[in-house]
DNA sequence: GTCTATAGAATGATAGAC
DNA sequence: GTCTATCATTCTATAGAC
């Protein structure tokens, strides 16, 4: 990492770090900050700072329980970090970084638009339920970023619904899917695969995986094509006039 | 309403002022507060609470802010309300409360299960289209709640589910649905409602009744069974061994 | 890089006059 | 019921020693 000029933010120095470890797969939250960051009193702070947002929120949490946590003072958080919106921020950016990586590989595989769906949606769904609380913060605090810090992570999230977009329309195109809207049913695709976040529990009878594959069923019978007659009463209404869906931002 | 006695909450003075206004459609929020909350200061408090809180989120708003959007002094929401958190749990429950009547009135309608359940989801969606920045609040400022408030509303949120549940076990047992397991169904429809809060702006093209609409096309897709050989590959996995689905509850 | 100590600002809530 | 004034607390962030 050669140079630590100042000025350089946590996420600017992430890049770079990006490849320094490699090999082994990621199956925790400890696991990606350990590819990712280097200094371990780093790694305790974002650790307790996902944790502590995750429990009371963003505005809620404080950089002292923070600091605590990481079993360190109030002050040395902010030798590595400028602000508490900074160490948000952080966290956003691994985490959707991270997301869509994952969710790249997936759109790669398979040979036909359904099995591609199928494993977009399994795939989402297991990234979401397996680092449940880092991608809860991630999502439900992405408000409480600056303009700027939002318009970069909406780029994230804009490329896996591109993803899904695309896979959809090549499927409406073979024939093999069919649905009233694709921006519809992309932003209710996605909106699926996220909320497993407020109901899944590593605790229950269910792993991740066994969740992606049961919601990609539901997903694959939403938008696959019925035979003829069989399908719900429509008049194909309305096409993409829609208002772009995104998320909200506050503010 | 008679007696004012000090120490009763709004909360609890509410239903006794519910059927005082009778008439008329509700069309938005001022005109559910108007039916429900006789004191103008009340509702103008209550009005500007919903704005602060869905922009700011409920720790960031400042009751001050709310006091001034309201035109009054800091001191005089205190009159009204005895703490921020009360504020914050009179809408969740007015709320609350409407969605669950508007759903137990949809639930009645409709011959068969599919018809029901079409009914269910339009209404659903529609609501939460509808009253977005109220509804918004209710449900992600919900962790804000201590406790007993808590538990008080998810008495509302299970009614809901077992609408649901109830509609498409009947569904199954008619032969009209088919789903893989009906409590992944349940919670993937109500999340997919719900998920319009994140994107549906009424400055779009769409009216909250066409997003309605269109939703209750694609979970009537979702649930609807399949000619035999149609439907995708599986195995009836893991009947309803998951963990509770429960939305999220922190601290 | 980490600490102790604290500045500086904002907030939720109350006291008491009218 | 509404106001002005203010208390008491908490929080983010910084200063400066080591």
């Amino acid at each position: 990492m050669g140079l630590n000029i100042k000025k350089r933010t946590i996420v600017e120095r992430l890049t770079a770090e990006a490849s320094a470890h490699s090999g082994g797969a990621i199956r925790n939250l400890a696991d990606l900050f350990n590819r990712r960051i280097e200094s371990p009193s780093i790694r305790r702070i974002l650790l307790a700072a996902v944790d502590n947002f995750s429990r009371s929120g963003f505005h809620a949490a404080s950089t002292r329980d923070i600091a605590k946590q990481a079993k360190l003072s109030p002050a040395a958080v902010y030798v590595h970090f400028k602000s508490k919106e900074e160490l948000l921020y952080t966290v956003v950016t691994i985490i959707s970084e991270w997301v869509l990586d994952q969710m790249i590989d997936a759109a790669q595989e398979g040979e036909t638009a359904s099995e591609r769906l199928r494993r977009m949606v399994k795939v989402h769904v297991t990234c979401h339920a397996a680092m449940r609380t880092a991608v809860f913060v991630s999502n439900f605090e992405f408000h409480s970023l600056n303009a700027t810090q939002r318009k970069k992570i909406l780029r994230y999230r804009d490329a896996i619904e591109q993803l899904f977009r695309e896979c959809l329309q090549a499927g409406c195109d073979e024939g093999s899917f069919q649905v009233p809207d694709i921006g519809i049913a992309k932003v209710a695709i996605v909106s699926l695969c996220v909320s497993v976040l407020n109901w899944y529990s590593p605790r229950g009878e269910l792993s991740p995986e066994q969740v992606g594959k049961l919601y990609a069923d539901l997903v694959l019978s939403m938008v696959t094509a019925k035979a003829p007659g069989e399908g719900a009463e429509k008049e194909s209404p309305l096409a993409s006039r829609m208002s772009t869906p995104r998320v909200q931002i506050r503010k």
